[in-house]
DNA sequence: AAACATTCCTGCACGC
DNA sequence: TGCGTGCAGGAATGTT
């Protein structure tokens, strides 16, 4: 489940093992992955040396010399996975995409089941125009607290606060998981309109954000079924999730059930006696919306679920 | 065996 | 009526 907390995993243990390797040998599958063929990959990486990797929201931007960037992309169940001594996982490997083998022989692999995941090497100096993430919005390691950015963002915004928040074009990184998780964190009702929330609400928002990708990161992210580490370790942040995954279960806030329902295509979990407006007086004060609107707004809604 | 962590594309509906 | 934008839904794929 690479979201933000697990690229960035991934990206700070790859920072300490290919920065000044030099790759010596490189081998593709033949398959593409999501569109891409990587068939080029090979004569464009060959002779060259990897600096230190970066991240932008989901995306791995490993960089090399000569001007030349491998842009990756795990998708749901892509995967670095590095050698280390002792350790050869060549002969239980499927899947593999891109093989890389360095002058000291370490190694560097890809993998990606279901290859919804992307490679592609692309001139480091277009990276700002490359279409993938041209697009996307400011880091959510650094949103300030305050949520007016984020407000400002989402004024006039129809669609859920919870479909809105995994939008990579108003703040890149946040996936599935860990919108749910901040949500239930930050007392929000994942059904509200995103456009709706007031600015008290988003404080709340963008200090949990942060909060949460933190501390998920510091447990290596969250393990629910594929993702592991390029030592090929499982996350231990799955262990905290507070409402992701859990329909049924009680609330560790209430003792509630958490709830289960779908929006656009994708689960959400949440608490529904935590997760609700307090103050049922402002609110009505706040809704100016035509009776019309409100309406047409509310049918919708229900025939999503 | 229904559900799924990802992005991208299509087409509809709304509003100007 | 036409056009731009926002939004929902589906596709891509293999595993559990």
């Amino acid at each position: 489940m690479p979201e933000l907390p697990e690229v960035e995993t991934v990206r700070r243990m790859l920072a300490g093992a290919i920065p000044g390797r030099r790759v010596a040998r490189a081998r593709v599958s033949r398959k593409r992955l999501r569109t891409t063929s990587l068939a080029s990959l090979p004569e464009r990486l060959v002779g060259r040396t990897f600096a230190s990797p970066r991240r932008t929201g989901k995306f791995l931007l490993l960089d090399l010399d000569g001007g030349v960037t491998l842009l990756s992309h795990l998708g749901m169940s892509g995967r670095w996975l590095y050698w280390r001594p002792g350790w050869n996982p060549d002969e239980a490997l499927d899947h593999v995409h891109l093989k890389l083998v360095f002058e000291d022989c370490a190694t560097l692999w890809f993998q990606d089941v279901r290859r919804f995941g992307m490679l592609r090497v692309v001139e480091t100096a277009k990276l700002g125009k490359d279409a993938s993430l041209r697009l996307l919005g400011p880091d959510p390691l650094a949103v300030p607290r305050d949520g007016a950015a984020l407000r400002s963002a989402a004024r006039g915004a129809r669609t859920s606060i919870k479909t809105w928040l995994l939008d990579q074009r108003r703040i890149a990184g946040l996936g599935n998981i860990y919108a749910s998780e901040v949500l239930f964190r930050a007392r929000i009702d994942p059904r509200r309109r995103a456009g709706a929330l007031a600015a008290e609400e988003w404080s709340r928002v963008a200090t949990e954000i942060p909060a949460v990708l933190e501390e998920s990161i510091a447990r290596m992210g969250t393990t629910f079924s594929s993702y592991r580490t390029i030592w090929n370790e499982p996350g231990q942040y799955g262990e905290e999730l507070l409402v992701y995954d859990r329909n049924g279960e009680p609330c560790r806030n209430c003792g509630t059930p958490v709830r289960r329902i779908v929006q656009n295509g994708r689960s959400t979990f949440f608490c529904p006696s935590c997760q609700r407006r307090e103050g049922s007086s402002r609110q009505r004060r706040g809704a100016r919306a035509p009776a019309r609107r409100v309406q047409r707004q509310r049918s919708r809604r229900l025939s999503n679920h």
